[in-house]
DNA sequence: GTGAAAGCGCTAACAC
DNA sequence: GTGTTAGCGCTTTCAC
């Protein structure tokens, strides 16, 4: 056979060990950072990689080890809430080997659990769930094949994986606080539609029981009113026009997250209402579409960017080996806007 | 050594070939669709990998052939117009073994090279690359090693890659046609900060041409005024500000996006100006929020979903051995709101 | 149409 | 401290 001129070959850490004159165990130990190599040598191999521009085949390490893959999995694109929280994940994971690739599951638990499982067929190392609509058990099973870190999912017992929440009971009852001290009686609180697998797991679900302890505290009980609506434009908008168009209408809406808000936002405009005056709105996440004059809405801030950050944490130290669950919350802050302020 | 009841043993091939009793050779070739297998054989495996919940290994894939992932690299994930690519790439990838993964470069060129390698490491047969920072030398260098279809960077002389845009130039037409059509003359085109490699393949620069080309159409060459200003809240903010308190302001600003229209229109509100009855907006993307009552923003539909789901297809075709490239081109629609007409 | 076997690039025992 | 080597689960010739 004649030689080919054969196209550029694949550094591999076999060329990287021979460059370099030694063995492929020790080139393999220096990319892990493994015990039991000299400075000598690992100087000569790092020139070596460098030279080569040697970069470790992904595929190969995920046959034996880790593929150093991080998998994020969002329930939607729309919310920017998930983007303060990638912002999070990306400076814990900055100066680290590890990458984060992201999914996207449309808020339906089929298509999550069809993304967990596509996760894990690639190799993750380890899994960030964001606002999981799986039951708990369903979490557990997921939780033995692959380290996983759920934000947004409240513990319930002792669930064996780690969580990362707001105070979401706090976040609420501040809100409740804030409306009642500006002088707004009939709040109402527009929540998601619940699935199948309603839980006090659910972010929601804590929101209300910190809604109605507050109004409860307030001496309000008798104006606590819930509504559900679906996450669609369509959905939102109907439910805030029937609360709206109601006999008892509410004075203050508070929205379990910002663009619900922003819609509720708009079917009062349409209405010919006026903001605050005829009603208050209060959202959640504090999203950047808050500060914007059109919508100056109050929203509860609970930090996205901390809350992937501590979720990231977790993850390394969860794959790393630590088998004791950890619950990190945030305590979340009141940002308060012309939206729930007659004044201003 | 006595037989430790073992842990669940992975479910391989191996495994599948035996209680199907046949070869590995034949369940591989079944899970690909290869050629020369019958179809008796093909149901007793398929009938197996159901029974067992086989899943094949995709980083023992990835060793050999196609891991079936393709890689989608957003420039950030506070524009929902990025939500809508992925609903129509999801679209295209619904029946097929494909899995799209994302990574976000937050708009920054050092990243989105990172992230690209990272992809390439992680044997992603293909990437789609939206709204690329890259200059076209860079992206060709990419092409070289792994297929790619980019959305939103238009191909200059002939590419050797594939690209999937809407007509900006177009669009920018449409705009200034609608605007002069409805009174107004002083049109000011706001676009992004130049990076350094500002080329005509940038969306924007098309949208500049188009805006340009059109004003000298309508006799108004004069009023022609071109800013630039980077993506953050406060930059869109304050170059908004200098140009309405500029000593001639326009009467109409053309936002490259919609996301900084909203800044504009923030802007304009703070400064007690009527929208549109002193300034006329208008934004690009026709994101679900032109919609909202309190923003009523006219915009340029480029349809995101058609966009995404083309440049699926088309990786796909790459990825399965077309060499010749195509540019796909959408043809954008205005749709009109509040923001330019006085009248409603 | 079907199966045996080589080998992809890496990690981790284990030997030296 | 360093090197040798056996596989990980799959795809893909190449015999049969």
């Amino acid at each position: 056979m004649v030689a080919i001129p054969t196209q550029k070959q694949r550094v591999t850490i076999r060329t990287v060990a021979e460059d370099a004159g030694v063995s492929v165990a020790a080139v393999s130990k220096v990319l892990r950072d493994a015990y039991g190599v000299s400075d000598a040598l690992r100087g000569r191999v790092q020139a070596s990689i460098a030279k080569l521009g040697y970069r470790p085949h992904a595929a190969a390490r995920g046959m034996r080890g880790q593929t150093y893959t991080l998998g994020l999995l969002m329930p939607d694109l729309h919310n920017p809430f998930f983007a303060d929280i990638l912002e999070g994940v990306n400076t814990a994971l900055q100066r680290s080997q590890y990458q984060p690739l992201l999914g996207v599951s449309d808020s339906a638990a089929g298509t999550e659990l069809a993304l967990i499982d596509a996760m894990a067929d690639r190799q993750m190392d380890g899994i960030i769930l964001i606002g999981s609509r799986l039951p708990i058990n369903e979490l557990e099973r997921v939780a033995s094949r692959i380290p996983i870190v759920v934000i947004a999912h409240h513990p319930i017992g002792e669930p064996d994986f780690d969580t990362v929440n707001n105070d979401d009971r706090l976040g609420a009852t501040l809100v409740v606080q804030h409306l009642v001290a500006a002088g707004f009686k009939h709040v109402a609180y527009l929540s998601q539609e619940l699935g199948a697998h309603n839980s006090d797991t659910m972010v929601t679900t804590q929101r209300e029981i910190g809604y109605r302890a507050a109004m409860h505290e307030a001496g309000l009980s008798r104006n606590i009113q819930v509504v559900h609506a679906g996450q669609t434009s369509r959905e939102a908008q109907n439910a805030a026009r029937q609360m709206l168009e109601a006999r008892h209408p509410p004075d203050a809406i508070f929205c379990w997250t910002d663009f619900i808000a922003l819609e509720v936002l708009s079917v009062a405009r349409d209405m010919g209402l006026d903001v605050p005056g005829d009603l208050a709105i209060v959202g959640y996440d504090n999203t950047w579409y808050c500060d914007l004059a059109q919508n100056a809405l109050t929203s509860i801030d609970q930090s996205g960017q901390v809350l992937g950050l501590q979720a990231a944490r977790l993850l390394i130290e969860r794959i790393k080996g630590r088998t004791q669950a950890e619950h990190y919350v945030v305590t979340p802050r009141l940002v308060a806007r012309r939206s729930t302020q007659p004044g201003s």
